[in-house]
DNA sequence: ATGGCTTGAGTGTCAAGA
């Protein structure tokens, strides 16, 4: 089974991008942030088309979240149970046993304003519901753009970055604590190059010099960890004409 | 120099992203 996660920046610009990756590279589910639009305005019909089945939680302007499958997905879930949140960042389905939970973290803008605040609250209430949705769903996985980089290594300047939004000690605290739970980040499963990233500004010519951040992330829980094959960022589609700012990562489970 | 691009809303220019 081949999952992945790609903060798209806007469905409606990408859709040509998201098809020619679905087309290339066959995910079983792919798990999309930043659909910036209704419902009414979400490409069902090609994405349908292209073999997948789409479920949505949409907003206008900003956020949204969807989740494509090639099966059928069941027992969907929007939003954080019991968290009142007008801003549409969660979407959740059960595709072939696998609990696939789509999320877009709040970025929190700087450290100690109200919005950082509310991403540490958000943060905190997604872990809480987790606790129970792990017990429930053994074979889970939580894919999405979390506006964190955990590490120094996943940081170009980790010195310039030091205690900034994105990188603050808080901020690593709250994706130990995912962790705790029994999630694996996918990605160090695995010997990876040096300086990977999932995101680059589109300013100063980012991509170009690798200016970038890895924020995107795939955790699996351990009877997924256990059967993880491979876990890869795909940089082709950032060095598209008008691309998204992040490139989808992609992990493969073995024996589903 | 808190800038630099990109998007959406909307038609002038600003909020937000990370």
């Amino acid at each position: 089974m081949k999952i992945a996660t790609w903060n798209v920046n806007s469905l409606k610009v990408r859709l040509p991008h998201v098809l020619d990756w679905l087309a290339s590279v066959r995910p079983d589910a792919l798990c999309l942030q930043e659909t910036k639009t209704e419902d009414g305005g979400f490409p069902f019909a090609p994405l349908e088309a292209a073999g997948y089945c789409a479920i949505h939680n949409g907003q206008k302007t900003y956020n949204g979240v969807a989740i494509l499958a090639r099966a059928e997905m069941q027992d969907v879930v929007r939003d954080i149970p019991g968290f009142d949140d007008p801003q549409k960042r969660v979407i959740a389905a059960t595709i072939d046993g696998v609990r696939v939970i789509c999320a877009y973290m709040p970025n929190g803008q700087a450290v100690g304003s109200d919005k950082y605040e509310y991403k540490l609250k958000w943060l905190a209430a997604l872990t809480g519901w987790l606790r129970e949705e792990m017990q429930r769903y053994p074979q889970l996985a939580l894919l999405g753009d979390f506006n964190i980089a955990p590490d120094d290594r996943d940081v170009h300047d980790p010195v310039a970055w030091q205690g900034q939004i994105l990188c603050s000690e808080a901020e690593r605290d709250a994706f130990r604590k995912l962790l705790d739970l029994g999630l694996a980040d996918a990605f160090r499963r695995f010997e990876q190059t040096e300086k990977s990233f999932s995101w680059w500004d589109y300013r100063m010519m980012g991509f170009r010099r690798n200016l970038g951040l890895r924020i995107d992330h795939i955790l699996l829980s351990s009877p997924l960890a256990n059967r993880c094959a491979a876990c890869s960022i795909d940089k082709a589609p950032r060095k598209l004409e008008r691309p998204s700012d992040h490139a989808p990562v992609v992990t493969e489970i073995a024996g589903l």
